[in-house]
DNA sequence: CCTGCCGACTCCTCGGACAAGCTGAGGGGT
DNA sequence: ACCCCTCAGCTTGTCCGAGGAGTCGGCAGG
């Protein structure tokens, strides 16, 4: 039955049971389930574990269980989770994304970056040549320098989407980084610099421009 | 104590609290917390319910108990679900992510694409003319159109953020088509034979151009 | 220093009990 | 015929006590 030894406590068992068989169709969206004694008895485990599993759909979205009334169906499936497809997916794919979202948002913000912004941008550029281009402190640097664009694109979505693409990035790159320095630092700090001017400059095509020949050059580095 | 009747399941205050002191700091990153007969004692709610606490933070991820050593934090804070973050985002917003990630799918598919992906985007510029330009059977012609697009790029990560604004735009769309109605449909739809033509060229400029034009109409329409 | 044993601590599961809340059927009034 | 109120029955919410199973750290022995 199973390939390893099954340490699964009895209750996340039962939820995955539940789930599947929520899946299934057995119980449409909105529908109600058995009551958890029924659950308890049909199953074979004490009501407390069918509880506990309901507790851990309910917690991923799935169920939903009202005092007096019965657990209900507010889900046909978990939305998986993002960092879970993200850690799945092939670093090239995610810079990828990130070349489709930063470009966008290069020229975005060049089109309605306020005075602040540009402070911003501006500080966060002198931080990163502050350091020594190496280790995870640049890294971090450089991460704060590009999300300064997206600050001023002023999209949130965008924004939110940039956040969850950090930490995969930011290991690949430190890793990068320490296997392959940057060769020419001096080159590579010139392109954020015009990066920068294109944006204060409100020149939405220069600044998707910059952005994506900087990113696709760190994308051919990798592959 | 509390401002008002606590119509939530103390199990559900439970959580919250626990989330909370775990967001604080209280507890770090993979440290564990005090045993369930002790938070109970310390809650002033029994041990059952504080379990069912647990469980449900344990379906969101953010905690982990393992049988004999305790209960342990995995994440600071509940990756905020996507659907979620979409639906409060602004039709506007979603329009622009949506023109950042199309765009850049469609210039990777006109280097990537298959005769199989060229057929399957034949097929599905076909039968988005088929039917009337109204309603959402169109819509989800339309949806199916650019999918395929999506799906030539050969990238997972774009497919699936694509996916994620779907039904967003689903509706905003079929909305859109109620109260406006395409004023030429047969530009529109020329609109889309020239993207198509573009990636079936292999010409990546071409096609991110021809995408973002299209989807900039809609955007300023919408506005 | 390494190994194996052992006990304390913790989570896991169960069954039972009572409280709180919702639902729908039925009675009474208009 | 229609509406409103009441109430019995079912469902979830909460708590308790008990025993089983697993993990970790200390301790003695090699």
């Amino acid at each position: 039955m199973s390939p390893t030894v099954q340490r699964h406590p009895l209750a996340a068992q039962t939820a995955a049971h539940l789930l599947t068989r929520v899946r299934s169709g057995e119980w449409p969206l909105g529908h109600k389930l058995p009551g958890e004694t029924a659950l308890a008895a049909q199953l074979g485990v004490g009501r407390s574990t069918v509880r506990e599993a309901i507790r851990e759909l309910a917690g991923k979205g799935v169920l939903d269980s009202r005092q007096g009334a019965g657990v209900f169906v507010t889900a046909l499936d978990v939305t998986e989770d993002w960092d879970c497809v993200l850690r799945r997916a092939s670093i090239v794919s995610v810079l990828e994304a990130r070349i489709a979202i930063e470009a966008e948002a290069a020229a975005l913000a060049a089109q309605r970056r306020t005075p602040a912004d540009l402070r911003a941008l501006r500080r966060a550029l002198a931080a990163r040549l502050a350091g020594r281009p190496e280790g995870e402190a640049f890294v971090d640097a450089d991460t704060r320098f590009h999300r300064t664009v997206l600050v001023a694109a002023h999209n949130d979505l965008l924004l939110e989407m940039f956040d969850s693409f950090v930490p995969r990035v930011h290991r690949a790159m430190t890793e990068l980084l320490r296997v392959q320095p940057i060769r020419s630092p001096h080159e590579d700090h010139a392109r954020h610099q015009q990066l920068a001017d294109a944006i204060a400059a409100g020149d939405p095509v220069a600044a998707a421009e910059r952005s994506r020949a900087h990113l696709t050059t760190v994308k051919e580095t990798l592959s």
